[in-house]
DNA sequence: AACGATCCCTGTTGGC
DNA sequence: TGCCAACAGGGATCGT
């Protein structure tokens, strides 16, 4: 599902966009502009022209020419198409916007994602911490200092770092070696160095990929290619199956209610 | 303040 | 075979 290597590959297929001008708006499906409270995304998007596109975590980001930024966020279950418009849009498609020469269509089987067009992107990006990408090991250890939550709910929670999501914080507590369950603030400062130094690596390989697609619920790429598969996880969707690495069956447990997968030899 | 539970939503799956 | 409950999880919100 869409983390920081899926949010990031759409990012650089929507690069063709830059200097775009928008034509025509359809919302077809009220909920993906819940966010936005006057209700009037279309009307703000109409008639405008992308400057540029980035990303900060899950968070795609399209400055536009008036000044405004124009928000989307995948969700669990959302993907973006490039077409020729007039294609017929596919079942779950919740947003197209046409540029005239292409067409963006924002396709969300289970209406977790949304956009929104605000003059003020701190209004919705603001609370996110530092990308995940850019994060340094003193912002890490100065969030898991204290504190008592499981070392997997601060690596999900976008204030500490933004664009993890349940595969990625799981690959990440692997390669680190630390157990999920493990209090954020007993961990050592040797173990924090070894997650963060896990982060880089486990994003960079998923992103060579295009990301991490599902079994049960693909992630298409803008151009319709399937993105990376399961098999070359660690610990994601293995439960049961042998660690990689010392071979004993990975564990799944639930915590904060999302499945959570380990190896409890491999990890301490 | 910190933490955990609940909610939204729908396609798929597993049990009976 | 068919039905239905359970499951999956982004982020927001609420209760403790």
């Amino acid at each position: 599902m869409p983390e920081l290597p899926e949010v990031e590959t759409v990012r650089r297929h929507l690069e063709v966009l830059t200097g775009l001008h928008i034509e025509r708006v359809r919302v077809l499906h009220r909920r993906v502009e819940r966010r936005q409270h006057d209700g009037r995304v279309a009307a703000r998007l109409t008639g405008r022209t992308v400057i540029s596109g980035g990303r900060h975590g899950k968070f795609l980001l399209f400055d536009l020419d008036d000044d405004a930024t124009w928000i989307l966020h995948l969700g669990m279950s959302g993907s973006m198409q490039l077409r020729d418009p007039g294609v017929p849009a596919e079942r779950h498609t919740v947003l197209t916007v046409d540029f005239g020469t292409v067409e963006l269509r924002f396709v969300d089987p289970r209406t977790f994602g949304f956009t929104v067009v605000v003059d003020d992107r701190d209004d919705v990006i603001g609370h996110l911490g530092p990308d995940a990408v850019d994060v340094t090991v003193e912002q890490i250890g100065a969030a898991f200092g204290g504190r008592t939550a499981p070392v997997k709910a601060l690596l999900l929670d976008q204030r500490v770092v933004a664009g993890l999501g349940n595969i990625y914080s799981d690959e990440v507590l692997f390669r680190a070696g630390v157990l999920p369950t493990r209090p954020a603030g007993s961990l050592t400062g040797e173990e924090v160095e070894r997650i963060h130094g896990a982060i880089g690596p486990v994003l960079a390989e998923a992103l060579a990929v295009g990301g991490t697609t599902l079994d049960d619920l693909a992630f298409l790429l803008p151009d319709g290619a399937a993105a990376g598969d399961l098999e070359r996880l660690s610990v994601y969707g293995r439960t049961g199956l042998p660690c990689r690495r010392c071979g004993r069956p990975v564990r799944r447990t639930v915590l904060r209610g999302r499945g959570t997968h380990y190896c409890d030899r491999c990890q301490r």
